[in-house]
DNA sequence: TGCCCATGGTAAT
DNA sequence: TTACCCTGGGCAG
């Protein structure tokens, strides 16, 4: 359930185990035929844009993938069970998780000769189990694409979007797109730009792919508290400095959701505190699904409304919002 | 077990 | 503005 930080980390796992490498790809589920459009051809680049994936193959076409509120990957790889342990762990470490430890249990395929493979799946967070089932595994669920090398594997469930396009509708779908931080260079002035053009409240424009890709309903919510900022108040009423330090706010934001793999909005924390944060979902934010609890810098109880269909939470005093 | 909810977006009305 | 798609986790009963 990604917002454009997973989005990116995901095109980092293809990045990493695909790129480069014969692509099989499959439909377990059967709902996505195109699939033996690319199947077979090699994978020549990931890459992402707000919470849009593309994967070039080396027919010129790409699959491209939004995952919605449902959606997600599910990555394994194939790993020599000869390996050590902390070679297992150390192939982990490059897709930033927290390495595994393979039990002695995990050798007793050794034991009739079978190939010593086991499993490394990464989950939404790079959390990692290993499993000694043969590789490649059994999709699990409702699996609409499969993408298989040697290798890796990729399993994906429940996307909104999950088609093949052409080079030319790539270019189509990314000229719809607003800036992403970390595609961008420019991406600060062409956020004023489009801000400036619309009439709706921040709290509406934050959400609007076509103003600034990435940002969904958490981001929208702790960067508006983080700027203690009126989610009603017109986006082409602020000033250039309030909009600037938005997108900068955003900037910070990705990258760290980038890093760490989660939606870390509150900062200031001390090493224990960023622990416990990570660990416990609800230490995590400001105000996003914090309903009635007591805001954490003048307690008084977060409100929620709904804004461009979605449960938008806010601090009423700290963001000066007027009942 | 079954219902509700969810980090989204599109098509229909 | 509303309906709908799609899947899995959490929770009440």
């Amino acid at each position: 359930m990604p917002e454009g930080h997973s989005v990116h980390r995901i095109a980092g796992q293809f990045a990493r185990h695909f790129v480069g490498n014969v692509c099989h790809l499959s439909s377990p589920q059967g709902r996505f035929g195109d699939a033996v459009l690319l199947d077979g051809h090699a994978l020549v680049r990931s890459f992402a844009v707000g919470k849009h994936l593309f994967l070039v193959f080396d027919t010129g076409d790409s699959l491209h993938v939004h995952l919605g509120i449902y959606g997600a990957w599910d990555f394994a790889v194939s790993v020599q069970l000869d390996d050590t342990a902390s070679t297992a762990a150390g192939r982990i470490g490059q897709t930033g998780g927290r390495g595994a430890v393979v039990g002695a249990h995990e050798d007793s395929l050794a034991s009739i000769g079978a190939p010593r493979r086991t499993r490394l799946r990464m989950g939404e967070h790079d959390s990692v189990s290993v499993e000694s089932s043969a590789f490649p595994p059994e999709p699990i669920g409702q699996v609409r694409v499969r993408i298989l090398t040697n290798d890796a594997v990729a399993d994906l469930r429940g996307p909104t979007v999950c088609e093949v396009v052409s080079a030319e509708r790539v270019v189509e779908l990314l000229a719809g797109l607003g800036p992403d931080p970390l595609v961008d260079r420019n991406g600060e002035e062409r956020f004023l730009s489009r801000v400036k053009r619309t009439g709706t409240p921040i709290g509406r424009a934050l959400m609007n792919q076509k103003i600034v890709a990435g940002i969904g309903n958490v981001y929208r919510a702790e960067i508006l508290f983080r700027a203690r900022l009126n989610p009603y108040l017109g986006a082409n009423t602020l000033s250039d400095e309030t909009l600037r330090a938005l997108w900068k706010d955003w900037v910070g934001l990705l990258k760290i959701g980038v890093k760490t793999g989660q939606m870390l909005t509150i900062d200031g924390l001390t090493a224990s505190q960023k622990r416990a944060a990570l660990a416990n979902r609800d230490d995590r934010h400001w105000v996003y699904r914090r309903a009635s609890e007591p805001c954490r810098i003048c307690a008084t109880p977060i409100v929620v409304d709904i804004m461009e269909s979605r449960k938008l939470y806010f601090c009423p005093t700290c963001q000066g919002v007027i009942a």
